[in-house]
DNA sequence: ATGGCTTTAAAATAAAGA
């Protein structure tokens, strides 16, 4: 069973593209960030036309998550962090699903550094330990999947060098990812690429496609009860060469299913 | 490059992204 991550960046301009990725590589479950779109204008009706049934959160010009299932309604468990009511980001999306948690996850970018954007970035990955602290008591096969725009490690990005303001590798990020991994949860890219040098994220800007300046941002953590069904996962690198390609490429867990 | 693209929203620029 393949569950996939795709920061599609806008499903709108993206459709195409989307489309023939769920059709050319077929996984079980689609989590999708940036969709850029109301819920009213998300386009269920060309997903189910290809055998996959959505759930979604949107939000008006930016964020919004989505889980797409092969064949089966996504069970939602809840939308959106608890502990800042004020907070109207789309930026969570939890259900249960082929009997996996699965929670999809767009974090806050935070640049610039320091700054209110900053602060709101580390304050939702406090508020994302509280879940899924919440989750790991559940004992559940859990999986939480996203776009954490974080970059775990040095050889994690082309240049640290080039990223050392970066909201995306500052020691504070990095040490809130570090909580979630003390907490039970296996990086399962991280696992199978030890010496790092696996990308996600290439930049519209600069070339950094072509000149393969990337780096890793879009995560995949299991569970103490799903990590020892992982037995492979990657990135679907070729769909960021496309033609109006997103600037992230899908990442994916094959789990043996139970 | 305090922004070299790209998308959205909306009507010419501006916000947001990473």
């Amino acid at each position: 069973m393949k569950i996939a991550s795709f920061n599609i960046n806008g499903i709108k301009a993206r459709m195409p593209r989307l489309l023939e990725w769920l059709e050319e590589t077929r996984p079980a479950v689609a989590c999708l960030q940036e969709i850029k779109t109301q819920d009213e204008g998300f386009p269920a009706d060309e997903f189910h036309k290809l055998g996959y049934h959505a759930i979604w959160h949107g939000q008006k010009g930016f964020n919004g998550v989505a889980i797409l299932a092969d064949g089966s309604t996504p069970v939602e468990i809840r939308r959106g962090l608890e502990g800042e009511p004020e907070d109207e980001h789309a930026r969570y999306l939890e259900a249960d699903i082929f009997g996996v948690r699965i929670a999809c996850i767009y974090l806050p970018n935070g640049n610039p550094v320091p700054g209110p954007k900053f602060d709101y970035k580390l304050r939702w990955m406090e508020r994302l330990r509280t879940r899924m602290r919440e989750i790991a008591a559940e004992e559940v096969p859990a999986l939480v999947i996203g776009d954490f725009n974080v970059i775990p490690f040095d050889h994690d990005v082309w240049s640290p060098a080039a990223m050392a303001d970066d909201a995306l590798m500052q020691p504070q990020s990095r040490d809130a990812y570090a909580r979630l991994l003390g907490d039970g949860w296996s990086d399962a890219l991280a696992l199978h690429n030890p010496n790092g040098g696996v990308w996600t994220f290439w930049d519209y800007q600069a070339g950094a496609w072509q000149r393969d300046h990337g780096f890793r941002i879009d995560h995949a953590l299991l569970s103490p009860e799903l990590a020892d069904r992982l037995v492979a996962c990657g990135v679907d690198k070729a769909y960021r060469g496309r033609e109006k390609a997103s600037d992230h490429a899908p990442v994916w867990v094959q789990l043996r299913r139970d």
